[in-house]
DNA sequence: GTGAAAGCGCTAACAT
DNA sequence: ATGTTAGCGCTTTCAC
C-alpha cells in the first residue's frame, strides 16, 4: 500500500537518455529545446507518471504558490462566499489558499501569519480586523504581499478592494427615508471595523438631510448576539425605532430575533436591513432586506490585484471601491405576499460605480 | 520596503560560533547539546532572527505539515463549523490545513487532490462525496494519508469518523411518529451520500414499528432548492405528507421557504425537521427541529486520527461512530409563545453512544 | 540545442 | 557533545 516512490527529474532524464538540465527545460517549456528531445522527454514523463516537487522548486524559487485568506469568522455566511471566489480565482492560476479565523483578534491576526510564513506563503489577503496594516507589515515584512478587502486599511499606503460602504449605507438610508420612517437605529460594529464606520457615516448623512429625523446608534460586535442585545437595549430603555439598520445580515438576524422574540411584527412594527447580501438573507423565511457586496467580484478583483503585486518587481498600489446594490426584501417592504415568486427581491437598485484615483505615492487620504 | 534577506542556519552557526548540525539540534531541541553551546545558539538565532525555512525542511523530510479538507459546499453552514474545529485542532500542533470546495463531484475531488499533491501535502480529510475511496486512493497512493468524516466512506477498510446517522434518524421519526404524525415526507440524498442513506434507513426502519403509517421519500441534492422542490413535488401530486424529515438543515430551511410561499403554517399544517445542528437552525427566526452531528467533537477526532496514522509507520484504522443529539425546536413543537426564552430547543434527548469494534484486518462489515 | 555543476536551506548519518 | 558531509529535487549560470 505504500504510494510508489515517485519519479525525479534524474529518472526522467535518465529514461529519455538526456540531462537533467533539458528535461527542466522541457517542464518549464523554455526557450528552444530540439522538438526530438522534447517529445522524447515527453514521452519519459508521461510513461514514469513524473510530477515536479512543488517542494524542491519552491527551495530554489522561494515561491510556494501558497496565499493565506485572514476572515474574521467563517461562520459568517459572508466570508464563506467570498472565500470561495477567492480559492476559485487563485485555483486557476494554480495557488492554493488557506483558509484562517481570526475572530477579528490582532493577535490570531498575527499568530496566523507566523505560522504561515513559517509555511512559507507568498501573499496575504486580508478580510479580517483592519486598522491592523502595521502588525500585518510588520509580519510580513513587505506591503508587496499583503492586500486588504472587506474592510478597508486605515492607511492609504496598502492595497485594497473594498466595497463603497458609504454610498451603499447612504442608499439604503434614504430608501428607508423615503418610506417614511424618521427613527431609525443603526447597530455599529466595533471602532477597528472601517467598514462599519463606513457604513455608520453614510447613515449619519442621510438623516441629516431630512428633518425631523432621529437616530439612535449602538456600537456592537458582529455576532448574532448583537443584533439582540440592540433591540433589548432600545427597547428597554424606551426608545422605539421604526426601522432597524444592522452592519451585517448576521446581526439584523440577531435584531430579527429578539423583535420576535418580543411578539414584534417584521415590518409592520419594525423594519429590518442589513449589510452583505448573504445568501440566506434572500430566503424566503428570512426575506431580509440588504446591502450587497458582491462576495465574487470582490474576491476575483482580490485575487487579481495581489498576484499582480507579487509577480512584478515594483510594487503598484491597488485602491478600488466596489459599487454596493441594494436587495429590497420583505423586511423593509411590507408582507409582500406569499406567492411573490422566487425573485423576490431581486428588484434592485445598483449604486453607481465609484473608483478612487490611485497614486502611486500612496499618501494618506481620508476616507470619502 | 523588501523584506531583508531572511538569516540561514548558517549564518546562525557563524554567529554562534558553531556547526550547523549544532544548530539543527537545538532547533529541533534533540538529544545532548551542551548548555553553554545551546544558549550561544540560542542567543544568534533570536539576535538574527531566524526561523528555519519550512521548504527546505520539507524537502528533506517530505513532510509539509499541510492538511487538505474536503467539503462539499463551504456555503452550507455545517461545513464551516466543521472546518473550524478542524483547523482549530490542527494548529494546534502545527499542521495547516487548505479548504477544498468539492460541490460534491469526484472529477473535483481528483482536481483538488492533484493540486494538493502537488503542494506536497502530508493527508487528507474527506467530508465530502462518499463511495469515492477508489479514487481518493488512487491519487493518494496510501490509505494511511487519508480520513473520511461526516459521510462514512462504503468500504470498511479506510478510516473514518461519522455520526450514528441511523439512531440518529431512528430517534427524530420515533419522536415524530409519538407526536401522531403518520404521514411523513422523507427528502433522501444523492446515492452517493451513506450518511443520507443511513438516515433515510434509520426513518425507514422507525416507520415500520408502526403500523398505518405512510411515507412519502423523494430524493434530492442538498441545496436549499431541494427542499422547496421536495415541497412542489408531494403537494402538487396529491400528496400531503403532515411532518417532513430534510436531510440536513440547509434542505430544511429550502422546504420551509415552499411551505411559507404557499401559506402552509409550520408547525401546524406541517411540521419540519432537518439534519446536522447548524447554527442558523437555532435561531428562535427559524427554530427548526434538527438532529445534531457535533461537528466540533467530529472534527477533533477527525485531525486526531488522521494525525496519528500519518506518525506511525503501521497504519492503524479508525472506525468511529458518534451518538448524534435531537434537538427539538418550533417547527415541530408547536408554537412555542415568543418568550420562550434563549435556551429553547436546548431540551435535549441524548441518542446513546455507540462504538463499533475496530479490527485491523478491516474486513466490509455493511454498516448498522 | 544540450550538458555539467553549483547551489537553494535544511537533516541525518557518520565521524571524532 | 560537536563537526563533516552527503544529499533532498529542482533551477540556473556557464560551458560546449
Amino acid at each position: 500500500m505504500r504510494s510508489p516512490q515517485r519519479a525525479t527529474i534524474v529518472d526522467v532524464a535518465q529514461a529519455a537518455g538526456v540531462s537533467v538540465s533539458t528535461v527542466s527545460r522541457v517542464i518549464r517549456e523554455h526557450a528552444d529545446v530540439g522538438s526530438e528531445t522534447r517529445a522524447k522527454v515527453r514521452a519519459a514523463i508521461a510513461q514514469l507518471g513524473y510530477r515536479p516537487s512543488p517542494i524542491a522548486r519552491a527551495l530554489v524559487s522561494g515561491q510556494t504558490r501558497l496565499l493565506g485568506l485572514l476572515v474574521a469568522d467563517l461562520t459568517n455566511p459572508f466570508y464563506p462566499q467570498l472565500a470561495k471566489s477567492i480559492e476559485d480565482e487563485a485555483g486557476k492560476v494554480g495557488y492554493t489558499v488557506v483558509i484562517c479565523n481570526t475572530s477579528d483578534k490582532v493577535s490570531e491576526v498575527r499568530r496566523h501569519l507566523t505560522r504561515l510564513l513559517a509555511q512559507g506563503l507568498d501573499g496575504v489577503i486580508h478580510a479580517s480586523v483592519g486598522k491592523d496594516e502595521t502588525t500585518v507589515l510588520s509580519a510580513l515584512g513587505d506591503r508587496s504581499r499583503v492586500i486588504f478587502t472587506n474592510r478597508p486599511p486605515s492607511s492609504q499606503s496598502v492595497s485594497y478592494v473594498v466595497s463603497d460602504n458609504f454610498s451603499g449605507a447612504l442608499a439604503l438610508t434614504r430608501h428607508l427615508l423615503a418610506r417614511g420612517h424618521r427613527q431609525i437605529g443603526f447597530i455599529g460594529g466595533p471602532p477597528y471595523a472601517n467598514n462599519a464606520n463606513e457604513r455608520l457615516r453614510g447613515f449619519e448623512v442621510a438623516m441629516r438631510e431630512m428633518d425631523e429625523t432621529q437616530a439612535f446608534v449602538v456600537h456592537k460586535e458582529f455576532g448574532r448576539e448583537s443584533g439582540s442585545s440592540a433591540v433589548s437595549d432600545w427597547l428597554d430603555h424606551g426608545s422605539s425605532p421604526s426601522a432597524i439598520i444592522a452592519n451585517n445580515d448576521t446581526v439584523a438576524l440577531g435584531a430579527m430575533e429578539e423583535l420576535t422574540r418580543r411578539g414584534l411584527r417584521i415590518p409592520e412594527d419594525v423594519a429590518i436591513a442589513g449589510f452583505d447580501g448573504t445568501d440566506f438573507s434572500a430566503s424566503p423565511v428570512i426575506g431580509l432586506t440588504t446591502v450587497d457586496q458582491h462576495s465574487d467580484e470582490m474576491g476575483r478583483l482580490a485575487v487579481r490585484a495581489l498576484l499582480k503585486q507579487l509577480g512584478s518587481g515594483t510594487f503598484v498600489l491597488t485602491r478600488q471601491l466596489l459599487p454596493m446594490e441594494l436587495l429590497l426584501r420583505r423586511s423593509t417592504e411590507g408582507s409582500g405576499r406569499s406567492g411573490m415568486g422566487s425573485d423576490a427581491g431581486r428588484a434592485a437598485t445598483d449604486i453607481g460605480p465609484r473608483t478612487v484615483p490611485v497614486d502611486q505615492s500612496g499618501t494618506d487620504i481620508p476616507f470619502g
